[in-house]
DNA sequence: GTGACATATGTCATAATTGACATAAACGGA
DNA sequence: TCCGTTTATGTCAATTATGACATATGTCAC
């Protein structure tokens, strides 16, 4: 819980997904599992008591629905003054982007790794980041079918705020990619030139 | 701590920086502390009793050393042991990336915020970006100064490896840094030609 | 009917991280 | 001599996140 104003980094999350319609924890789960190379990663336990929170702190409110064919659920809404606090945030200066990426650590190793089995972890790597960059797509293709563009200005549209986001992943993860294959190519250059380099990095069996 | 290993991530992190030459737990803090665009962040509150646990796993050891005009300090030092779980774990697949951003949760929410104000705040973090890639020069070049070209392969050289997160680092401000040059772009345009739409942005569903 | 599966909501112990509090040695300047 | 700064090491409460445990409704296939 931020300290200044009450609101944890994933209350604002859930906020701003409800902004755009009521949703359940279940609904919420959903959107934020893994892989969640796309805006959030947060699993159902922490979503439900942060749900009460917000709830409990005026920014939204829940009224119970029976389904057809599907359990009871708990559809939440966010309250006016939810959007109150929302739209301040919106504007606040965002936090310093830090990585923490485990990559990043190996990479710092490498030159006490095995050259090998380096680069085909990275290639394995990069493999997934193609398979994510796909998934990203499909799953962008399903958003613009089931809301397709509301036509609206971008400024005002909720359909190019989520194709911005979409964006910022697509962009991150080629980076990540564009990077990757830089460092495997460089490290397979070095291996087989200078194979005769290999002081024994003492077998790690 | 990782339940398969018994090493938390901030537990790799500082072997990997052990591993190229002793440090004390000031001296990673000093690493490790924000602005941490590159490698990790970490506070000295976690370093310390991180190494404890290290040492207590026999992955690292410390030695008491009297230093001139300056307070004792424990230098830490990695263990046999310690390079090699090490090298073992730089060949295990890395973590899946995942976003935490929180300036892409505001991008979400961009259709019902003030669109001059969130321009403005993309400007102020694209100018902090280019901070932020300019402190990395300097920091680079400070220790390709202190540490020069070792001269060996790239896939035995510290050097090349440190060059490496470098590189990271800059393409992620960079990747970054675009989208949000192409944002403002698209905002900035929509809101001067179509500023009569401003619908009162209230309404959410 | 029972077993698997998706939907739905919750708790709890533990791990990871932050921010505040706390202490001390050594230096330099006022 | 006192004060601020850098170096140095630590603890602790609170926040944020993970992974496991727990339960219940409704559908569909076997």
């Amino acid at each position: 819980m931020n300290r200044k104003s009450g609101i944890s980094p994933l209350g604002y999350v859930l906020l701003a997904l409800l902004a755009r319609g009521p949703k359940s924890g279940y609904d919420l789960a959903q959107i934020l599992k893994e892989p969640a190379t796309l805006l959030w990663k947060a699993r159902h336990s922490q979503i439900y008591p942060e749900l009460a929170k917000l709830e409990e702190a005026g920014l939204a409110a829940h009224e119970r629905q029976q389904q057809e064919s599907k359990p009871d659920r708990k559809a939440f809404k966010i309250t006016e003054v939810g959007i109150e606090v929302l739209r301040d945030w919106a504007l606040t200066p965002p936090e310093p982007w830090t990585s923490k990426s485990d990559l990043v650590v190996k990479a710092h190793l490498l030159w006490m790794a095995d050259t090998a089995g380096f680069i085909e972890m990275c290639a394995a790597e990069a493999a997934r980041i193609d398979a994510d960059l796909a998934a990203l797509k499909l799953r962008w293709e399903d958003f613009a079918t089931r809301r397709p563009d509301d036509g609206l200005p971008p400024h005002r549209s909720k359909y190019f705020a989520t194709r911005s986001i979409y964006r910022y992943a697509e962009a991150q993860l080629n980076a990540r990619k564009e990077w990757l294959e830089w460092l495997m190519d460089e490290l397979s250059r070095s291996a087989q030139t200078q194979s005769g380099t290999e002081s024994s990095p003492i077998s790690s069996s």
